[in-house]
DNA sequence: CCATCTTTGTGCACACGTTCACAAAGACAT
DNA sequence: ATGTCTTTGTGAACGTGTGCACAAAGATGG
């Protein structure tokens, strides 16, 4: 603390490796346990623990933000806290629209991980008028007729997609036209975005196919499948048993 | 280069990257698309495209497949189906259950995209008397209680945990107990596993985060409170993502 | 059969990410 | 103060992933 005080751009100068972001979330949130239980300072190696990491890529990780801990001690957790929610930009508040509320739309509506992280669900919205004005999560949705004003005058920069995928290029596009400039898309289908403008997607199946494949693997590599199976003209085997809508509806279009 | 039979096989030794295991089911979709409408052949270039890639990097995952292309033409969209399907697993039927059915577990027992993959709904558990029997998706719920019993007598060996994160890791011990040995989690906490185990996770706050980071440093790292940013040109040297994708797994090994 | 054209498959170079291992920094006891 | 002990911060080695650019493979037409 004696020298270096506060400014300290060590690498932080412009740029914080794209997979260091992506943890601080995860250190964050074991960082605010051990603040709710009061402890005042933690060791590279607990941290790294109580996130699942290794413990020189979490101080590696630190070390972009600035040097924050103190040899021989560890880091002070809520300082650290500070640092880390400030470098994120959840100490500013982020409305976020959510379009789509099917099961899906409403559990993220409902989670709670959003509010206590500093974003504020500003609207819900629904192409079915039969849900206009129902209440979700205490919030009562909107028409999708509403899209536009309600991104425009609540100055939202985060839209949430969790519509089936037929409709999400359509929400992007009016939802990018009205100003959003960062999307979190739960529809099983590839964003076309203009430039400047970020997609993130989580798509249950491939996380699930992601899982397959170790599965297949750990049991037994040749086991399943009939191994080698010639060129030929494959032609049709049963194993596209794809059912006819593929695997479109990400929610019931309630 | 490995040793020996430089055949048909070519890099399909043992070691497909997890980036490109990541990517098929990508580019399964995309394919499964052009199926449907009965294209017959197609371009890495195409391909690409719809999957939101880069051609060179689609060769590239497709060569530790094996030579599937023909050139000059581009690759049997049937054929190429068949043999990612076959690679991931899900020419075999697996049985998933799913823990914790509020919001999020109701999601995801009526998402299409399971049972479309070859992945079938076997279970849906909850820890809640008042759900027990209740259909849901049209399954259903069973008691926690009957974990054990539905894991042992359907085979199952994949488990989707979308409980709140203070039961996350009991539930997960009882599932690798009862012979789980991939899991899909979805509660925000850190799951402790044996080795053999393989865990996936999906966190929807974390990725809002990362989200609003990007976000933060778009605005010019002013804080900006409400109101529309003006589309700034937003012309970055960055040579950001060319594709609408941030590019980062939605969710990470764990 | 030869020429030409298209598109694959991949060698190579580079960028990014991870891990090791250790010097330096500081706390703390004597 | 001095020495010892703990833990950070980081240089360097290593591993993984990406993208360019081009030779080779095969189609197609004359």
């Amino acid at each position: 603390m004696a020298t270096g005080r506060t400014h300290r751009p060590a690498n932080r100068s412009r740029g914080i490796p794209e997979a260091t972001v992506a943890r601080l979330p995860l250190y964050l949130r074991a960082l605010t346990a051990l603040s709710e239980r009061s402890v005042p300072t933690v060791s590279s190696e607990e941290l790294a623990a109580a996130a699942g990491v290794n413990s020189a890529k979490l101080r590696k990780d630190f070390s972009y933000l600035g040097s924050y801990g103190t040899r021989g001690v560890g880091y002070d957790v809520e300082y650290l806290v500070y640092q880390i929610s400030r470098e994120l930009g959840l100490t500013q508040d982020w409305p976020v629209v959510i379009v789509g509320i099917g099961n899906l739309g409403a559990a993220l509506a409902n989670y709670g991980g959003f509010a206590s992280r500093g974003f504020r669900v500003a609207a819900l919205i629904d192409a079915d008028p039969a849900m206009t004005g129902k209440p979700v999560a205490g919030i009562p949705v909107q028409h999708s007729d509403e899209l536009e004003r309600v991104v425009r005058e609540n100055g939202v920069s985060i839209g949430v997609i969790s519509t089936p995928a037929g409709a999400a290029q359509q929400v992007c596009d009016r939802l990018v036209a009205a100003g959003v400039t960062s999307i979190l898309n739960f529809a099983p289908t590839v964003l076309n975005v203009p430039e400047g403008v970020d997609v993130r997607k989580v798509d249950l199946s491939i996380e699930l196919q992601i899982l397959a494949f170790h599965e297949q693997r750990k049991a037994g590599g040749e086991a399943v499948g009939g191994g080698v199976l010639p060129q030929t003209t494959v032609g049709r085997d049963e194993s596209t048993d794809q059912g006819p809508d593929g695997d479109m509806p990400a929610v019931m279009p309630a």
